[in-house]
RNA sequence: GCGCUUGUAGCUCAGUCGGAUAGAGCAUCGGCCUUCUAAGCCGAGGGUCGCAGGUUCGAGUCCUGCCAAGCGCGCCA
């Protein structure tokens, strides 16, 4: 209906442009929408305003004007020029039964759209590294980009979902060490961990898996292992230098084989462990992309050489410089160390030219906003290798601040003290974890209240919504059980006669519901869904105080049995983008 | 210091492309279970939209300055 009037409008502009009321030339962008309150109507539009200047007249007779010249339609039952020279439109409220019909008829289908046209985005989001589980923080990412893709999805696009595994570079050299040095202890050797190592128990736990299956192949005696390493911080040394020289060492110890195989005993256990977390939450992956694999397949060296051909490396200090500043970042940045090695934006660099090569339409990249400094030298790079740094997105999810009621808690990786996806999930479960991130704008700092989403009382706002699904199925159940019919033709030859406020309320809101879906996509919103699900739940409930379902006149009773089957299915299609379970009974 | 982001009710947050009297949940207070699930409903109170200017028919929304908070400014990833 909107775009019905949108088109109608455009059409009165055009006659009034062919009257010469309104000079051919001007740009009309026709724009309608929803009303906040019922005496201004259905829809309204502002366009008599916005053009009033351009037409050199009172925005209330220009508006006059456009109604004159709007052709009629038989939903349109009035128009009203409001306030400063808003048109407001009446539908007949008949008009709004047909979302019932076409909610019934549609059903898991209806809120798709081809908004997208087909075109093909990718979806990069989580993409944590492999050092240790995913903590609560990529929570909220992993929400955040699986409801994003759903919605983009649900809209026409083509979405491919991709993780990509930072599967090379120092922080991996730093998990890999560990790990080996957790197996000396294992097997019995003494030696002291060095403070910049990681900590957690799961590194443990490799460890102990590794040596169960090569026994002591990478055994080697402590003093060898720590002879002549510089001093770690507590002995008054630098915790970097120290571990990098244990990492040389592992190195050297190992061989390059032992130290692959020790290496990957890490990188597999722990990207299992993400894949699985992940796949629990309800998140999935078309592909989990290795960055390691960019340098093993030269990419990352075709990626230099394209930079290079077209002028945009230069040497200085003996390592490569990317010159990203003259492409709108902040100064240039090295892509080749003076130790010879590729930074890790290097491998960024032919990451994105992969994406580019792959012949995506659109690129999103999820990342936690302590990365938007980034941004600007991918965007550089994507323009120097010759794409278009608009195609690329980057939504960024702000970590969320984690409260046990008032306390707040600490957290840090390294340590190992902080609070994993899988324990939130195990304490909340995933329908409250999944509803819980999509409530809020991702780029918006958040308070996690863990209390709170562990507290299985109504303070908790997914039960609100499932409970209306819910109370929606039970009343079914109850209609079986008093042993009435139901006739799905007669409610829909009866759906005039619902009258009440909060019917008319109710089939309103059900008609907006793929506005909604297609706002929520386009705008990389999930939060917006989450509220309208609220507001379609919060009319349920009232509805259901103020009004027997199963009642004696059996047009009445299919009538409203109709209108909240169209409601359950709306939660239920609602609630599957978001990945949130819709129980029958609670 | 520079850059990015944010500042809306006691708390947590919405507010679409600048539109009509700024909303919701929680908390507080007062009501509603003989009736399809009270994880619910009905009602009340609660606001200098950080501050000050500007743009215009109209600003929470756009621009400038200031104040405050978070993040980023590696040959880390």
């Amino acid at each position: 209906m909107k775009k019905r009037l949108e088109y109608l409008l455009q059409s009165a502009i055009d006659t009034l442009k062919a009257q010469g009321d309104l000079a051919a030339d001007v740009k009309v962008d026709v724009m309608v929408e929803r009303t906040h309150e019922v005496r201004h109507g259905d829809y309204a539009t502002n366009l008599a305003m916005t053009l009033a200047k351009a037409a050199r007249a009172n925005p209330r007779q220009l508006a006059e004007k456009i109604i004159g010249a709007l052709p009629g339609h038989p939903a349109l039952v009035k128009t009203e020029i409001a306030g400063p020279g808003f048109i407001n439109f009446f539908i007949d409220p008949k008009a709004q039964f047909r979302s019932v019909r076409q909610i019934l008829e549609d059903g898991r289908e209806f809120g798709l759209s081809e908004a997208g046209a087909g075109r093909s985005v990718m979806v990069e989001y989580v993409s944590a590294n492999p050092t240790g589980p995913l903590h609560v923080g990529h929570g909220r990412g992993a929400a955040y980009g699986s409801a994003v893709a759903n919605l983009l999805a649900a809209v026409g696009f083509k979405v491919h979902r991709e993780y990509y595994v930072n599967d090379a570079g120092r922080q991996m050299d730093i998990l890999a060490a560990s790990v080996w040095l957790r197996y000396l202890e294992e097997c019995g050797e003494v030696l002291p961990f060095p403070s910049n190592g990681y900590r957690g128990e799961y590194v443990r736990d490799i460890a102990q898996a590794l040596l169960k299956q090569a026994c002591s192949d990478y055994l080697h005696p402590a003093a060898k292992v720590m002879e002549g390493l510089p001093p770690d911080e507590p002995q008054g040394g630098d915790k970097e230098i120290h571990i990098d020289a244990v990492v040389a060492r592992a190195k050297g110890l190992l061989g390059p084989e032992g130290y692959r195989c020790v290496f990957d005993a890490g990188l597999h256990s722990i990207l299992d462990d993400i894949r699985k977390d992940l796949g629990e939450f309800g998140v999935e992956y078309q592909e989990w992309f290795s960055e390691r694999s960019l340098a093993e397949s030269k990419a990352v060296e075709r990626a230099l050489d394209t930079l290079r051909a077209s002028g945009h490396l230069y040497e200085k200090d003996g390592a490569v410089w990317f010159a990203s500043s003259q492409l709108g970042d902040e100064k240039d940045r090295v892509v080749v160390r003076e130790n010879g090695q590729t930074t890790y934006f290097a491998s960024d660099i032919a990451y994105h030219m992969d994406k580019l090569d792959r012949g995506f339409d659109q690129l999103i990249n999820i990342w936690g906003a302590d990365h938007h400094g980034y941004i600007p030298r991918v965007k550089a790079a994507i323009a120097a290798l010759g794409g278009d740094p608009s195609k690329l997105d980057v939504l960024l999810v702000q970590f969320a601040v984690l409260f046990r009621g008032e306390e707040k808690v600490q957290m840090s990786t390294r340590s190992g003290e902080f609070v994993t996806l899988r324990q939130l999930r195990n304490e909340v479960g995933k329908d409250a974890a999944r509803f819980f991130y999509a409530l809020r704008k991702s780029d918006q700092h958040m308070d996690f209240d863990l209390r709170l989403a562990t507290s299985k009382t109504n303070e908790n706002p997914v039960y609100y919504v499932q409970y209306a699904h819910a109370r929606i199925c039970s009343v079914f159940r109850q209609l079986d059980e008093k042993g009435l019919p139901r006739d799905v033709v007669r409610g829909l030859n009866h759906l005039e006669r619902l009258v009440e406020a909060h019917e008319t309320a109710l089939l309103t809101t059900l008609s907006r519901y793929p506005e909604v879906v297609e706002s929520s996509a386009l705008q990389h919103a999930p939060h917006h869904l989450v509220h309208y699900l609220r507001e379609l739940a919060a009319e349920l409930h009232a509805y259901y105080n103020a009004h027997q379902f199963l009642v004696e006149d059996a047009g009445l009773r299919d009538a409203r049995l109709n209108l909240i089957a169209a409601v359950r299915q709306v939660l239920l299609n609602g609630l599957r983008l978001l990945d949130v379970s819709a129980p029958e009974s609670m």
